[in-house]
DNA sequence: CGATCGATTGATTTTTGTCAAAGACGGTGG
DNA sequence: CCACCGTCTTTGACAAAAATCAATCGATCG
């Protein structure tokens, strides 16, 4: 009660961030400024490297990456991005993205014209918590460099299940041990850069040892220090507030 | 003439990027925020990851890093930051960081500290282009990303120098073949995710086959076309003026 | 039911890391 | 001036990790 359909978009919009949380009029503020909802089937690219932008999405439901793709047509998961993720809201100030930006599963959007988002920034300590959303991003960002250039590909997914049981957590989509994650074992070798066969060998593995299940989109850890441990995930890059964590 | 000191300190922020270049009154308002200059040792630590942070950097000669540390020690390089970057201007927003921020060189850096930058941020216009600046870090993040998840050893050493030589030569610190680059073998390991080992038998390949010469903090692009190619490097992620790329 | 997509497995090759040891070079102190 | 040192570079031999090639297998879908 009290809560309205229209309350429910923005919930998950740095939710659990240390400090970043928004107010009622903030978020109220970003709903207004939502101009359409979309709906994007699975495995649909919904922007394309070097398209002029006048908007940007934000996830209510789903999942969604952002990839790079090389000359072979092989892509490279720059970013994976949740409910409660502004997944493009950097197109506001780059006016064009150099990546491309796709639905994993079926997902919804609510969409914000960049010429309404003029009037939230104007606002200086929305702004602030906007550009903190992109930061994160960013810092994200630098810890998947991390996990690529110094962890092996066990390490590599013992790290990404940890973000990602951490991200899903802060939004109240895992309950710290077992999520809903619908990615093929494709899709994990390309956020970890390394081959689909590869990463089928090192899942089962994981399987094996009884550490963690990776299996038709469901996550079960069920050694969360032992995969922090072999990922060396830190959560720090997350943000989160302390309680939270 | 009629160029100041005070005026050449910001000289190099934003220049080359796409719409985004300072205006005058912009470029003096952020000088005016400057609190102090301070000159850094090479390999000195500026800022540790967890810190509490009150001011930012803007570099005004020199090279830094960003690394992040792992368990052994061993640093993964997650930037690089060379003269006009503004390197922890992220640190405004984010109050501490989660990686390390070091110097490389001797360097020398303006300090703005926070306080002061809430007054920057109140013009929306010059907010948009300090939001861009860091966005612009995230897009080299993922252009990292792609170098570390997609590329062998040679090709992520392409990709690096010609991202380096696209942006000296955006500040004008490059000819567009020949640049000063002082990194020592194991950055460049440290950069691209390999040994330096590696990174040695690599550099003398590249050497050998007339591609590049690296050598004693100088770098000599003999074959642009094919080091681009090999690389796969597209640099659309700097956002650089058309005119300049 | 064939077709397709994803998962799985084995055999083999390629790339990169590890270990061990010199060589080069500049700077410092005797 | 020169021997010594530390840092950086270079090289070879070998081991480990991951990629590649080639098939199956299983489930789902029209």
């Amino acid at each position: 009660m009290g809560v309205t359909i229209q309350g429910m978009i923005t919930d998950k919009f740095l939710k659990g961030r240390r400090g970043m949380t928004l107010e009622p009029a903030e978020r109220t503020a970003i709903e207004k400024a939502i101009s359409e909802i979309k709906s994007l089937p699975p495995r649909t690219v919904m922007i394309e490297a070097g398209e002029a932008l006048r908007h940007s999405a934000f996830i209510i439901d789903g999942l969604m990456c952002r990839t790079i793709t090389d000359r072979d047509g092989l892509r490279q998961f720059v970013g994976l991005h949740l409910p409660g993720d502004f997944v493009d809201l950097h197109s506001y100030a780059l006016t064009y993205l150099e990546h491309d930006i796709a639905s994993v599963t079926q997902t919804q959007v609510a969409i914000v014209p960049h010429d309404r988002m003029h009037a939230l920034v104007a606002d200086t300590t929305l702004a602030r918590k906007l550009w903190f959303s992109t930061l994160l991003d960013a810092a994200m960002h630098r810890a998947w460099l991390f996990r690529l250039g110094r962890l092996d590909a066990m390490g590599r997914v013992a790290h990404f299940l940890c973000e990602t049981n951490a991200r899903l957590r802060a939004v109240g989509l895992s309950d710290g041990r077992r999520f809903a994650l619908d990615l093929t074992q494709n899709d994990f070798a390309e956020i970890c850069g390394v081959t689909s066969i590869h990463m089928n060998r090192i899942l089962r593995q994981l399987r094996e040892e009884g550490l963690c299940v990776v299996r038709s989109s469901q996550v079960e850890i069920l050694r969360p220090d032992w995969l922090a441990a072999r990922g060396q995930f830190d959560s720090a890059y997350l943000y989160l507030d302390p309680g939270a964590v």
